[in-house]
RNA sequence: GCCGACUUAGCUCAAUUGGCAGAGCAACUGAUUUGUAAUCAGUAGGUUGUAGGUUCGAUUCCUAUAGUCGGCACCA
């Protein structure tokens, strides 16, 4: 996928396009006006102040229409300097322009502004030279944006867009658009049959459907086993807990409009748990510790509910039921260094094993400018992001740093992925937290007899497995490597009557060696069947009939592929056996 | 939650300006017994998301509500 901000040259056509855009809104409607229009990622938008006015669907082909007529106009775009004065009296009656004037350095005496025809905007550039380079665009889509990003500002107009500069390449990067959408997680899954919604049941409250089921299945084994040989213990907590528990985290107070309402019974109050770490807390203050017993590793498959906004919900990407594969180390200050590794580690382990290539390592700080809304000291905080860069430099694990992405207890290292959509979502993570042993009041013996406090370091590998599937779906287009998929193999006998016995013997002999397999006899020619199986994407299609009976064999065809491959029973069974037991992603 | 759009058979989609709700696939029945992506014929399938309203008449227009989608905001 083309990314038009990385892009210099597509980075400029963008841009000028905005303006172009800009150009065409201003024509179309005269008390238009303009705050900010970047380039990004996935090309450009606009965020447009249209009064009482507001963009609809059908309004996107007019606007595309006028732009048409002011490219085709083809007017130089001319640059002009100005002083910070002759700009502010030059924009005098547009507030978003004296707004982002006035608040240009002084010492940014320059400021330029770009004419195009009857049209000026203040801008910084660089631009293409005449409005005719920008003829190739398409406007994707529009929505409504807080102004500044700030929920309790006015709603401007947002309208995205992209511009190329051939047709052929244009028609192309829309091509490309439309496919992204058939690796949509949501509809892979509905296709696939992995998990489904109902309006009875809830919005943003998946129901996992058999063959999704398998695949959680086997996604919390092999991380419980990942986990078990990393000294981890697994346990598991109620869903639903007082809200006593959550008052003493501090949770209730940050999160309760993000919860599910409390429920009260017998003047005491409930609420479904939107994280397990409080539980985790409490368990570990049951017994004494030993310094000598510590690190602990608490780990937990847990099912945690927040009541996410509706705006928010994105199939099992991001729904208010999920199920976390968390963990809640406590260990003594001195041993915070090689936990985190053993963490980072044990996430590239895993991103191996499933083939991931694209991600990336986020540092995730506080907000200098917005302290107040995090717990603790700043010593606290500083000496813990310093903890967690050091680690991530020490084990040469490429990073970036994002300040104000840090959780209000403490900062984070996220592992980011991007989705088949576009969203940059977080998949692992890893979070240094002084709060929570704080407020539970946990300890630990020294070896001098003093009860001292542990660090707490959560951690989540697979993210939640709801994610993690939607994901995968992703990656894979619901093409699973063979130790993954839902159903492995399907025998298929050419003639039910004739070879249904001994393509039950085949099958018997793979479920024996716990391949998750089937038998298709029905009355329907070869090619259906195959082409059922193919568009299931099982993996192995195994089609028996006079001649494979005869030397005991099977005919194997994988999903995908074209050619058909015959080989002895006894050489099938040992291939798959290597294939499902080595994960292997071929 | 905010701005906009959408919701028709199990699935994917049709239905002129308001005038008898259709198709393909799937399902079911029968014939066909098949060597690698759709054998043929027939049958059944709907209070057009839900609740109101306008109208002689509403899938179509209006209001409310739920869900979904695209963004925004949020994301422990």
């Amino acid at each position: 996928m083309i990314n038009f901000k990385e892009d210099e040259k597509l980075n400029v056509l963008n841009h000028s396009c905005a303006h172009l855009m800009a150009q065409a809104v201003k024509h179309l409607y005269p008390k238009a006006l303009f705050w900010v229009g970047p380039v990004v990622e996935e090309g450009f938008y606009y965020d447009i102040d249209l009064g009482d006015e507001v963009i609809r669907d059908e309004d996107l082909p007019k606007i595309e229409k006028e732009m048409k007529k002011c490219a085709k106009a083809a007017k130089n775009i001319v640059r002009r300097e100005i002083s910070k004065e002759e700009a502010l009296e030059m924009f005098a009656d547009d507030p978003y322009k004296v707004d982002l004037i006035s608040r240009m350095d002084e010492d940014e005496t320059v400021i330029s502004c770009y004419t195009q025809g009857d049209f000026t905007d203040l801008c910084r550039g660089p631009h293409v030279e005449n409005t005719k380079q920008c003829r190739y665009f398409k406007l994707l889509k529009h929505s409504g944006a807080y102004w500044k990003g700030d929920k309790n500002n006015k709603v401007l107009q947002r309208i995205y867009g992209v511009c190329l500069p051939t047709q052929e390449e244009l028609d192309a990067h829309l091509a490309d658009l439309e496919d992204a959408k058939m690796r949509d997680h949501r509809k892979l899954g509905k296709d696939l049959q992995m998990f489904m919604f109902s309006d009875v049941v809830g919005a943003g409250l998946p129901m996992w459907l058999p063959n999704g089921f398998t695949v959680r299945r086997i996604l919390s084994d092999y991380i419980m086993n990942k986990e078990l040989a990393q000294g981890y213990i697994h346990v598991m907590t109620p869903s639903v807990v007082s809200t006593k528990l959550y008052k003493i985290s501090g949770h209730l107070a940050h999160y309760k409009d993000d919860m599910f309402p409390i429920m009260e019974r017998d003047h005491d109050e409930y609420c479904l748990r939107p994280m397990n770490c409080p539980e985790h807390m409490v368990m570990f203050r049951s017994t004494l510790h030993s310094y000598r017993d510590l690190p602990v590793r608490i780990a937990e498959i847990a099912n945690d509910f927040r009541f996410e906004a509706g705006g928010a919900l994105t199939g099992i990407e991001r729904s208010r039921a999920f199920t976390q594969n968390d963990s809640h180390i406590f260990c003594r200050p001195d041993q915070i260094a090689d936990e985190i590794k053993g963490v980072t580690k044990l996430i590239l382990d895993v991103y191996k094993d499933f083939g991931f290539e694209n991600y990336s390592f986020r540092l995730s700080l506080r907000d200098p400018v917005n302290t107040e809304k995090y717990f603790g000291n700043d010593e606290l905080w500083e000496k813990s992001e310093a903890e967690l860069r050091e680690v991530l430099k020490e084990m040469g694990v490429p990073y970036y740093e994002a300040l104000g992405e840090a959780a209000f207890y403490g900062p984070k290292i996220d592992v980011q992925v991007r989705s088949a959509l576009g969203h940059d979502v977080t998949l692992s993570t890893i979070q240094l937290d002084y709060q929570l042993p704080e407020r539970f009041e946990l300890e630990y013996v020294a070896s001098n007899g003093e009860k001292l406090r542990p660090v707490v370091i959560h951690r989540a590998i697979l993210g939640s497995l709801d994610r993690f599937v939607a994901f995968l779906l992703e990656e894979t287009k619901g093409n699973f490597p063979l130790w993954l998929a839902p159903k492995q193999a399907v025998v298929i006998p050419i003639k039910a009557e004739a070879h249904g016995e001994y393509a039950d013997k085949v099958a018997d002999l793979l479920a024996e060696n716990g391949v998750r397999v089937s038998v298709d006899g029905r009355n329907e020619k070869l090619g259906y069947r195959i082409r059922e199986a193919q568009t299931s994407k099982i993996p192995l299609e195994i089609v028996v009939g006079d001649g494979e009976i005869a030397d005991q064999s099977v005919t194997v065809r994988r999903y995908g592929r074209k050619e058909a491959v015959k080989m002895t029973l006894d050489e099938f069974l040992a291939a798959v056996n290597e294939e499902i037991n080595s994960r292997s992603l071929a």
